[in-house]
DNA sequence: GTGAAAGCGCTAACAA
DNA sequence: TTGTTAGCGCTTTCAC
């Protein structure tokens, strides 16, 4: 006579891959202690710090952060959303911001609002699936709709490259009011009466058409053309748009182009049809990257610190993450003209 | 007399967000028949799939993909290694791969190789921690023990931009030193002579130029000078080679350059210093970035489909995840040289 | 087609 | 300082 079998435990495999446990098996103390050395070593003694290290070590242990961000709720991930990463403007942002959250063991997930099809809410429903500890949203605009997500969500969210009246939750960025403000008193200041622009199609290029235009009405300039150009900017629309500015305002002595790239391809168009810059054309730029300084004749720009705004948007949403209350939610960063020979 | 209290039970509040657990209650059914109806819709009949599916949209369900992944061991994040992001040169790759992911509910971790004092086991620590189904290592060099440890891990590998002969894995680029001699051939069929190269410092670059230098010997062409630059090329990296190389070489006919930025450096400083293009110096680029057919002479290069790249990688991953098996687990892409004016 | 039970690997809460 | 217990939210396994 044999006795009843006990139900057979069909146990799930692990992966196979080295766990905790086997971490604390090897070092002889509990899971639990094993993860204290790792992750607040200050709260073990000495020789359980070494024995864990060393069992670590000695196996190979890599801590699967799904499940640490499982059981503590935080994830340790943050998700940007671009409109899309070919663009240069943004890079400098998304690499100090990978850079910098990398730097606290936090990782970056990269998503692009502009992409085919995407829909909006397809997006947010991956990035929230994720339960990221933070989000920045960079050059991105988000319905109403999005943003009642994103808070019921409770993931703090920083917009950067603007500073909108009403952020969502936190903001780093700088006033495209300001900026048209200023490049309008800059070229009224060189000399230019006849101003253009040559713009992306995008909100915050919007905000700078419209101080662009208040600014030189109030200092009695002539009324400035604006060329409109699909966003992402491309230095091919940037020749087009000269060419077509040309064509229509033969007059005009000064271009602000609503990037460096566009401002680049407005001087490849001016030279290739004579047009001596800046003798009889003053061009601008909007954003100071890095080919500016060395083009011939160097870019005068506006430089915006796309790499500040990385690393504060980063210290925002860490400071979170780690429960630090943040004091000032709204970061003005500023910009500069930089003066060089195109204006 | 009070009956005794029943041990507290403080259970873990969780994070008060909405579960599968409320949709099942809401639906009717048991939580993993309301886990099958969203991702198994075939195997819950229409009537369940109907609640179900107004329950989610009711709630507002987002599924936790932490959790998800943790019980299926299946994370749907894959993780690209780039040098840097600020680069252009792999950004289609890298926002084909974003995209191609993202419509397949993958999604794509950032990591920077090139990032200040990030030394290249703590980046795969992080890397492997999160569990990605896969990585992508693009443009990057890893040691003998980062291979070991990703192979050890697991995780499958796709590298790119190069057709290394032992690929650790699975492997979608092209041949750099096809490319070197395509080059010399093109440019000796044009009639150029002295030819000369300005190379960023990587690896691949270097494959290029042993290509190139066997090339010009075999046809009885002079030694190719090289003027190398860092990586990664910039603009002003290319203006100051050229300065060097005709102050070294003044007889030069004919630049390759290891990328489009570089040959848009030396194009402008050829520029500045009177150097006429293409008559007196061909100029020849490597990538065929958005700008390289808008520049003035617009640059001849060789075309590489960075788009391409990024599609394939990621089919590659999605497959291997689902569980497809990869026939063919190297693919060259090819190349191409676009003829322009610039040579 | 549907469900109960168990467990993925880790950490919060409590207790000692 | 260390350990026990009970989950985090989901999917696998097995049974019906």
């Amino acid at each position: 006579m044999t006795t009843p079998e006990p139900p057979v435990r069909r146990a799930r495999r692990g992966s196979g891959a080295v766990t905790l446990h086997d971490v604390a098996k090897l070092a002889g103390v509990a899971p639990i202690t094993a993860s204290r050395a790792l992750n607040t070593p200050a709260q073990v003694s000495p020789e359980v710090l070494r024995k864990v290290t060393e069992a670590v070590s000695r196996i190979g242990y890599v801590p699967n952060r799904l499940a640490g961000g499982l059981a503590s709720a935080r994830s340790r991930l943050v998700a940007a959303v671009v409109p899309t990463i070919a663009g240069p403007v943004f890079l400098d942002t998304v690499q100090a911001l990978t850079g910098a959250l990398a730097e606290q063991g936090y990782q970056l997930m990269l998503g692009q609002s502009g992409y085919v099809d995407s829909r909006e809410d397809a997006l947010l429903e991956t990035i929230i699936g994720r339960r990221p500890d933070g989000i920045v949203l960079t050059g991105v605009m988000h319905s109403p709709e999005g943003r009642r997500r994103l808070l019921a969500a409770g993931i703090p969210v920083v917009e950067t490259w603007d500073l909108t009246p009403t952020p969502i939750d936190m903001l780093v960025g700088f006033s495209h009011v300001e900026v048209g403000r200023a490049v309008v008193r800059f070229l009224h200041g060189k000399g230019r009466r006849r101003l253009a622009m040559v713009a992306g199609d995008d909100e915050r290029s919007k905000q700078r058409q419209q101080a662009v235009h208040d600014s030189a009405r109030a200092l009695g300039l002539p009324a400035v053309p604006v060329i409109e150009v699909p966003a992402p900017t491309t230095l091919r629309s940037g020749r087009q748009a000269l060419s077509a500015l040309m064509a229509a305002h033969p007059h005009t002595d000064a271009v602000f182009c609503s990037s460096d790239l566009l401002a680049l391809g407005v001087m490849t168009e001016a030279r290739a049809s004579g047009i001596d810059i800046p003798a009889r054309l003053a061009v601008m730029g909007f954003g100071d990257l890095e080919f500016a300084a060395d083009l011939h004749p160097a870019l005068t720009t506006v430089r915006i610190d796309g790499n500040a705004i990385g690393r504060q948007a980063a210290r925002f949403i860490v400071d979170r993450a780690e429960g630090r209350e943040v004091a000032e939610r709204v970061v003005d960063i500023g910009f500069s003209i930089v003066e060089r020979d195109s204006a």
